[in-house]
RNA sequence: GGUCGCGUAGCUCAGCUGGAUAGAGCAUCUGCCUUCUAAGCAGACGGUCACAGGUUCGAAUCCUGUCGCGAUCACCA
């Protein structure tokens, strides 16, 4: 139970008791640094209930609470706020009531299961940084509301079908001369994507040659040969030609295998996967259905449309005039189709770009409109672009940062500040290694996750990512500063800490500490890591000042130095608890 | 043009349901390592919360409008 909720029924009884009215809810804040108290009840808020000079209301409710609640030692009053001062003893019954911090927080099993889509890639290609934007957020996501109590299944679709494959296909039947990855030591997504630059820079130098020739640039795109040569490809593979699917499958394993690489760099995981070529063809009998429901309706060449209108938006296109998916149709298909596949799901949370936040607005809309009943609980978790400071990200240009040589960058960086610093001598060679990388995908991750969803990031590989302050390192660096305190302690165990006296920066970190189901009820609701991120750092933050401030291994006292270390440990157990759900790890040394 | 999102310190970002003098880090400057890891701590400097109205005891936060940046408005995915 936190504060507030122990304090709350206290106030509403107070006022009850002096004001005979009644009152709905109390607010409170985090007392300010300048002003004594732990806790501030904003009397302010009461004025539409209770009538009267705030200051006064709040010196009535201070002497009812120093009078009624044994932990509400004293209080004093500025204007409308009651600044309330707590015992220690509330701050000690706290910790000796967790029995377990590496567990504190994290809720049971309760509601339904839910679904979280990230990554979904294309095969063409390898991945970039956008793709590790999406990854970190879709599986911090999944970790939420796991440890709010939810089950979660994490998965992807696969887009391994569509013109662009078979670009890159095409590429390497006339380029490839036979190579794979074992005979290029290239990593099979690395391979493809080369072929699929190959085929766009025969495709432009075909398109200038065309208007060379006096043709319109309109049309040279579509009549450059190997444009007309992939579409032939694209009708070949729908037609189920055995050359063509075949080649399809051996290279789109290649990149399989080279996400798989990827994946498990970045330490993220899958319960299942779907393949867009299985599911494209889905959708069309919900077309049926909601024709007949009134929820479609044809027009006379036959194209199936949604008319979201009265909803404010547009006309929407679900079936073509050929009676062909487009995106919609498909869409429709695979989230019923992922509910038939998960029955005990409530529903779904997709990790999309913003630029598609007016296609998800209309496919939840529609779900509702065909009356599933978990379309209430659809959720497209939306985010910005990451752009260099060069400017956008063009796969074209050349200018995407990609995801491999980034984490592999990083790993250089944790080495050089790592081999300045020297602390680390007498790590074999195969800890080091992974060492920096858990260094320096701590960084990644954490400079990508502590930022709003919503925004941009402005990402400069060179730059950005520093080991210094709100960063991921630091909180790691932390968290290994505390395991060589508890080395040092020996073995401590819990011993009686009744009626002990707090230092300031010991309740300042008690309160920090306490903070954290709420953070992660809260992160879980509004689907945002970066409040996780953000506490995490602040709970460090009173950790350093605690430990800079107070001895926690020099005092002779055996009690407080056995409660210090307990602290010590509770502390670090809940950085790692908070970094785990952020998919970062700690090590035990750095 | 319509719709959606963003705009907070020189830079990168916090700021939950409206609350006290708007917070961190980087950068710049001052102190602090013979005692638990200085990737640290304590402090200084730095703000018209894009702008203008409105709502109220009280607005960075809610509403309206303006400006700037971005996305989107395909029988593409």
């Amino acid at each position: 139970m936190t504060l507030q909720e122990t304090l709350a029924p206290h106030i509403k009884k107070a006022i009850s008791h002096l004001y005979k009215t009644t009152l709905e809810t109390v607010e409170f804040q985090a007392t300010r640094k300048d002003f004594d108290g732990d806790i501030t009840v904003v009397v302010f808020a009461m004025l539409g209930v209770v009538k009267g000079n705030p200051a006064q209301i709040s010196e009535a409710i201070g002497n009812y609470l120093v009078e009624h609640v044994e932990d509400v030692i004293k209080f004093n009053v500025v204007k409308g706020f009651l600044n309330l001062v707590i015992s220690d003893d509330y701050y000690l019954d706290f910790f000796k009531n967790v029995s377990d911090f590496s567990k504190y927080g994290k809720v049971g099993n309760q509601g339904d299961a839910i679904l979280v889509e990230y990554s979904s890639p294309n095969t063409n290609k390898p991945l970039h940084l956008g793709h590790i934007r999406n990854i970190l957020l879709g599986y911090s996501v999944a970790e939420i509301l796991k440890a709010s109590g939810r089950k979660v299944y994490k998965t992807q679709i696969i887009n391994d079908r569509g013109i662009h494959i078979c670009k890159s296909m095409l590429a390497w039947k006339k380029f490839g001369n036979g190579e794979t990855p074992e005979s290029s030591g290239l990593k099979g997504d690395k391979l493809v994507g080369n072929y699929y630059v190959k085929f766009n820079k025969t495709y432009e130098k075909e398109i200038s040659k065309l208007i060379s020739e006096g043709i319109s640039e309109e049309k040279a795109k579509t009549q450059a040969p190997s444009l007309i040569k992939a579409k032939e490809m694209l009708r070949k593979w729908e037609s189920g030609d055995e050359e063509t699917v075949a080649l399809w499958k051996k290279m789109n394993g290649w990149v399989y295998d080279g996400f798989e690489e990827t994946y498990k760099a970045l330490g993220v995981d899958f319960d299942s996967l779907y393949y867009e070529s299985n599911t494209y063809l889905l959708g069309k009998d919900s077309i049926e259905e909601g024709i007949k429901k009134g929820v479609f309706y044809k027009k006379d060449d036959d194209s199936v449309w949604c008319d979201l209108t009265e909803e404010g938006l547009d006309e929407k296109i679900v079936l073509r005039s050929d009676g062909t998916s487009v995106y919609m149709t498909q869409d429709i298909g695979t989230a019923i189709q992922r509910v038939e596949d998960h029955p005990d799901i409530g529903g779904m949370i997709y990790t999309v770009g913003n630029e598609q936040d007016y296609h998800f607005k209309v496919l939840f809309l529609i779900l509702k409109k065909l009356g599933y009943s978990w379309a209430e609980h659809l959720y497209h978790l939306s985010y910005g672009m990451v752009d260099l400071p060069s400017g956008k990200m063009k796969s074209r240009e050349g200018t995407v940062v990609d995801a491999d040589e980034l984490i592999s960058d990083m790993s250089k960086t944790a080495r050089k500040i790592s081999e300045e610093l020297g602390k680390i001598d007498d790590f074999s060679i195969t800890e080091k290694e992974a060492l920096y990388h858990t260094i320096g995908l701590g960084a990644l991750k954490y400079y990508i996750l502590k930022v709003d969803p919503k925004k941009r990031i402005l990402f400069n590989p060179e730059e950005s990512v520093d080991f210094h302050g709100n960063t991921g390192p630091f909180i790691q660096y932390t968290y290994a500063r505390i395991q060589s305190i508890l080395r040092k302690a020996g073995n401590f165990k819990s011993i009686s800490i009744d009626g002990l006296q707090l230092h300031k920066k010991e309740k300042e970190l008690l309160k920090q500490l306490q903070l954290f189901p709420e953070t992660l009820q809260l992160a879980a609701t509004h689907y945002s890591p970066a409040l996780i991120a953000n506490y995490t750092y602040d709970l460090v933050k009173a950790f350093n000042s605690f430990y800079q401030k107070v001895p926690i291994l020099g005092t002779d006292n055996s009690i407080e130095k056995n409660f210090r270390v307990q602290l010590s440990h509770g502390v670090a157990e809940v950085i790692k608890n908070a970094f785990s759900i952020l998919g970062i790890n700690v090590p035990e040394r750095m």
